[in-house]
DNA sequence: ATGCATGAGAA
DNA sequence: TCTCATGCATA
């Protein structure tokens, strides 16, 4: 993607890495267990948005072992043994999980697959979605899926993509003539629930024929990325994200999100029900978590301008569709067969003295990494990862999207603006906003600055 | 719902 | 080497 509208105003301007390190030599944070999270950082995103989530985090309670590394870095549990998980090293390239893929384990059934349907994934591309990456290593799972796969589609498999159908969909549903199926016809009844069942859905009725899609080209072209210019204030100026595609402005987002996700829950949809449409419908599929956070708000706000087009259309079919229920029978078959590293779970200590260091300097250089790497017991990518991630996240959630208080607050501050902070309402033509914390002191979001590792345990 | 990870593309 | 989009894995 291009880069950020601001141009190369970054959020960042730590253009004084050096002295990350100098501040970090300095510091005596072998024990950063007494460290107390100044309410100048970032708080959590999931406080931040103040949905009912709590709070997560903090899972643990700050006992310190320091230096000791309370890690968990073991790797890919299933098939593999606990053998070696001592030291972080490399991780198995073959794997043959499904990953948390919703579908999976129905779509490894034996089905009914028609070539054509197949062929769908490919068909529909969008031009513009960048379609996920090939595995490239090994296709252990291949094997698996195989067996139920016709020629043409175990080919396409090979290609990265599978998408299986399990049910049967409406095939009012894939012919995009659907009176409101133009995404340019947003339905906007925020809360209108249309008359369909809520329950659940049910597997639709078994093989209404296979429906070629042949009007993929519907997609919206919601994926280029717009000109770096001021996408600030896409409310106000037309600069949305992209061309015919609307004028997202920050309020339509956030309005449609909580649509969205309204009206999902009330035709039965899951979040993953509506990331596997998407992949049927555009090619491109998402994963439950991106659904849930564009519900949540908590994508850049570009990232939130390209899907908008997808989910409003597919809320669209979703509403029009006579069985919606059959909507979601959609499934990949296939799925990534790298090996990831295992996720690495860090204790709140370690985490509270990571966020320390953060705190004094967000982006420290490879020797900086080092030191705290070998401060905590950590393995130098995990540091430097965590600190990728820690950024990303000031920057996704530095602007609170529903709340306009929230931006006059942020207005206030002098730093710059993160790029994938969304453009408040409030914001437009002000000053960007901060990024890690507002001055004016809120209850909820102190609450929320508190170091996740060193506050209490989630409540869920 | 979110923490940690991956990978493409940009700087 | 970083940013950004995205997702697996897990709390």
């Amino acid at each position: 993607m291009s880069e950020s509208p601001e141009g190369h105003s970054r959020p960042y301007d730590f253009s004084r890495t050096s002295a990350c390190a100098q501040l970090l030599g300095q510091e005596g944070f072998g024990s950063s267990a007494s460290f107390q999270v100044p309410h100048g950082v970032l708080p959590d995103p999931s406080r931040i948005y103040n949905k009912s989530c709590y709070s997560g985090i903090a899972s643990t309670s700050a006992q310190a072992f320091f230096p000791f590394p309370s890690v968990s870095t073991d790797y890919r549990p299933s098939e593999l043994q606990a053998g070696d998980f001592g030291q972080p090293k490399h991780w198995y390239p073959f794997a043959d999980y499904t990953g948390q893929l919703p579908g999976v384990s129905a779509a490894i059934q034996p089905i009914n697959l028609s070539t054509p349907e197949a062929e769908t994934a490919e068909q529909i591309k969008l031009p513009e979605i960048k379609m996920e990456k090939v595995a490239r290593e090994d296709y252990s799972s291949e094997m698996k899926v195989q067996q139920y796969l016709t020629p043409q589609a175990s080919n396409d498999m090979a290609h990265g993509l599978f998408y299986a159908r399990t049910g049967t969909w409406n095939p009012s549903f894939w012919s995009f003539s659907s009176p409101g199926s133009g995404s340019q016809t947003p339905s906007t009844s925020s809360t209108s629930s249309p008359s369909l069942s809520p329950s659940p859905p049910s597997n639709g009725l078994p093989g209404n024929g296979y429906f070629s899609v042949n009007t993929p080209q519907v997609v919206p072209e919601a994926q280029q990325q717009r000109p770096a210019t001021s996408r600030r204030n896409a409310a106000s100026s037309n600069r949305g994200c992209k061309e015919e595609q609307e004028t997202v402005s920050t309020e339509e987002l956030e309005q449609f999100a909580r649509e969205l996700k309204h009206k999902r829950i009330t035709l039965g949809f899951t979040q993953s029900d509506v990331g596997l449409s998407l992949g049927s419908l555009y090619g491109k599929m998402f994963s439950q978590t991106t659904i849930c956070r564009f519900e949540a708000l908590q994508l850049s706000f570009k990232n939130m301008c390209k899907l908008k087009p997808l989910l409003q259309k597919w809320l669209d079919e979703a509403e029009n569709s006579e069985n919606p229920q059959d909507m979601y029978k959609i499934e990949r078959v296939f799925v990534d067969t790298r090996k990831r590293k295992r996720r690495t779970s860090l204790e709140g200590a370690v985490r509270a003295a990571l966020e320390s260091y953060f705190i004094k300097c967000p982006k420290p250089n490879t020797q900086a990494i080092k030191h705290i790497s070998d401060d905590l017991g950590l393995e130098r990518d995990v540091v430097r990862v965590w600190f990728c991630n820690r950024r990303q996240k000031g920057k996704r959630l530095a602007l609170p999207l529903d709340e306009e208080l929230e931006g006059q607050l942020y207005e206030q501050s002098p730093s710059p603006i993160s790029s994938q902070a969304y453009p408040g309402p409030s914001f437009t033509g002000g000053p960007p906003p901060t990024l890690y914390m507002p001055q004016l002191p809120r209850p909820d979001l102190m609450k929320q600055a508190l170091n996740p590792g060193v506050v209490g345990h989630p409540t869920r």
